[in-house]
DNA sequence: TTTAAATAGGACAAAATTATCCTATTAATT
DNA sequence: AATTAATAGGATAATTTTGTCCTATTTAAA
């Protein structure tokens, strides 16, 4: 469904978001740890996520990362996957046609459509805030 | 959402069984271009199709790819993307945890799982018949 | 002011996916 | 029997994605 990088950086933000509500920053070795990524390649995508004004980040010792907490509940998952795979889920037909529309659809155009709608709701819907409920009580996790 | 495998391989399966529908072979020439796929890989998709009893494969002069009519409505996508892609659409956390159930979730666990029963569910009832309806009239296309 | 701890970013490496090429095999036709 | 047209399959190449490594920069603290 998404890429290796939108995975990581979908978990990594919500670490980010339950930490920033207890009011501390988070540097990417733990974060790497605690959502059982591969550091380096995280770094990338957090990179790419600070770029974004998704997360905040800060150099320097004592540094890291963090997301201010007015704003935890104004992320959705929908502004982490196209900062990170663009509007490729979104967009694209499902069979590969270069192009593919309601005038000019592939056979399966309007299933599809549907299914993408209900995707794209859902991330539109859910906020960083809404991952980590659930987190601290240990009745979801972001690593296994 | 699928591989390019896959998808090359149901926009092929659903040209050979427009054509079968019409009782002629097609060879994997013909089909590369008409579905305006890459011959050599389209060709190892099809290999894949045929030892999985997906199309029927004749081989030498006047051979090419087909499927038995009663057939064409019985073969569904869900037998298609299985038979390349492997069940990783059906199965696998959407946030790439290597467990992830109901009993362990994901933060996004459930409403992935809606989703995904879409999406299961619309490969399952679509048949390639399903797929050639609106081809002959050009409401649909496989190319584009 | 030095040191240590952190992110930023460029260069590179590994792995997976996508794509091509060549030869072998098969079967109809000449 | 030879030729031709087709799929099968192995080897290889190109591209994309994933992942690593090293150096530069920044900042807090000693």
């Amino acid at each position: 469904m998404f890429s290796k990088a939108c995975e990581y950086g979908i978990r990594a933000s919500t670490y980010i978001a339950l930490k920033s509500l207890e009011g501390t920053r988070v540097s990417l070795k733990e974060i790497a740890e605690k959502i059982d990524s591969p550091v380096a390649f995280t770094a990338k995508v957090l990179q790419q996520l600070s770029k974004n004004h998704i997360v905040d980040s800060v150099k320097g010792a004592a540094g890291g990362f963090q997301i201010a907490k007015a704003n935890i509940d104004q992320v959705k998952l929908s502004q982490i996957v196209y900062a990170i795979d663009g509007n490729k889920v979104y967009e694209g037909c499902g069979l590969g046609l270069k192009k593919c529309n309601s005038n000019e659809p592939c056979p399966v155009h309007d299933k599809f459509v549907q299914i993408r709608a209900d995707l794209k709701n859902m991330l539109e819907s859910t906020s960083l805030y809404d991952m980590t409920v659930g987190l601290e009580e240990g009745l979801t996790a972001l690593k296994r």
